[in-house]
DNA sequence: TCAAAAACGATCAAAAACAATCTTATTCGA
DNA sequence: TCGAATAAGATTGTTTTTGATCGTTTTTGA
């Protein structure tokens, strides 16, 4: 039984289970065990100490909050919907990344799922310019690098000129990126050019680029210019690309993956 | 044994493990091996001294802090449990915002209830090395701006080299500091090395340098020095500062404030 | 109601953390 | 300068925690 250096003491995980059942009234064990990485043996034993505690009651299938009554239906994994193709994306995009690799991660939901793939990977260096990612990985075990800059509230990511300064001074094996949109004539567009800007200069300091980006973002295009195709590596997306489409990528030298 | 060069003392060593583990609520004995570059026997000897004293609560792996009891999430209790003076001094500091400045913010419980108040100023600059505080900004009206720099897990702080790239292209009118102690002889100190230089860094940058420390601090010795007392111009606290320690301070040309 | 599936609890083995002991180095005083 | 006292690292056996397995119970849906 491989069991890998311990990155949470069994308190700290408690407080956290406590704190994922009052927030959402209930939780399953499985949610937990995915959210904890932990087995579910390790979640059952948590929940019998909290129970024991009278932080939470236990259910068949989980536990529910002693404090707020509830048997809202707190199954509206919306997110879980909408993000299938996205979570499929990120864990082909997971794949591809190697022993002690360092990383540079965007902004967006695609490689926000990328991200809670990495919490117990010790071995790599993450560089990010997305807020969220790196709260997502603020308690986890990668190395972390914040590139700086202005916050832009609504990417929820770091941009603009001070975004070089630390930027420049970095490199990474791979850069996974999200766009916008795409199309084959003006290659990645996004919404704002100081964000352009930004990705760009990543894609510079990057052995391979990565990009992520599912089949609805194909032929549209944004206000900003990122890159054209020949800065991009890889394209993973999923299988509702036209054909021809991914045929004229292949032809740039980009390697299509649709998962 | 092998003691390398310039050991630390026994019970400075122990303030530190206090420090750090008072700090972010919880700390794992590796963690605390690999910061204070001890064995782990070491370790364990020091936190079996300060469970004895009252001053941590050992844990199979760790020890969580007393103080914060931990119940809550690690941050948030902070500034819930012992927070009363904290978010009195927030609210002072708050009165010496001016219209349209820009401001530091350090890392810290007492810098981060003063980010809580700055939600609606949709004319503030606000500079930060705190994730925390940029988490908690990040859907406010003030324009906010993150250092960049590698994640110090334990504060939840960017440091290191990277930071002054972006910190040596800002100046803010006013920069609000915590620390882990501060004393006459020594003035300001901190746990990490690296903490410290972005610290004096910071300090340098800025036009008003207030440091934001109840009385707990005061006295005490941690291991990293940041900075002197002529740096900082404003000192907040309570108002169980010694009364010869305020004098002391008021000869430097130190303005101190008792909430 | 019955059967399949999921969840549960008990048990066991592996790994991490621990405690006790031993060894080595440094310090301080004779 | 020597030697006891102290303090830290190393070693070794013990305990705790965790994950896996397996038989049992509960839930679900036909």
């Amino acid at each position: 039984m491989i069991r890998e250096a311990c990155p949470t003491l069994a308190p700290q995980r408690r407080e956290h289970i406590r704190l994922l059942v009052r927030e959402s009234g209930i939780a399953r064990v499985e949610d937990l065990r995915r959210e904890l990485k932990v087995s579910v043996a390790t979640i059952r034993r948590d929940l019998e100490v909290l129970e024991e505690e009278g932080k939470v009651r236990r259910v068949h299938g989980g536990a529910v909050s002693t404090e707020s009554r509830l048997e809202e239906s707190v199954f509206d994994d919306k997110t879980n919907q909408f993000s299938k193709q996205k979570r499929a994306i990120a864990s082909e995009a997971y794949k591809l990344i190697g022993q002690e690799e360092s990383l540079f991660l965007d902004g967006g939901s695609t490689t926000l799922c990328l991200a809670r793939l990495l919490k117990d990977r010790k071995d790599l260096t993450v560089v990010t310019n997305s807020l969220r990612a790196a709260g997502e990985l603020a308690d986890s075990a990668p190395r972390v690098i914040l590139t700086g800059g202005e916050l832009r509230k609504i990417s929820q990511t770091m941009v603009g000129p001070l975004t070089s300064a630390v930027l420049g001074q970095v490199r990474v094996d791979k850069a996974f990126m999200g766009t916008m949109g795409f199309c084959l004539k003006n290659g990645l567009t996004t919404t704002d050019p100081n964000e352009a800007f930004v990705k760009a200069l990543v894609m510079e300091q990057a052995s391979q680029v990565i990009l992520m980006a599912d089949s609805s973002k194909a032929e549209k295009v944004s206000f900003a210019r990122v890159s054209d195709w020949q800065n991009i590596d890889v394209l993973l997306s999923d299988n509702n690309l036209p054909i021809p489409f991914i045929k004229e990528l292949n032809k740039h030298g980009l390697k299509v993956q649709a998962v």
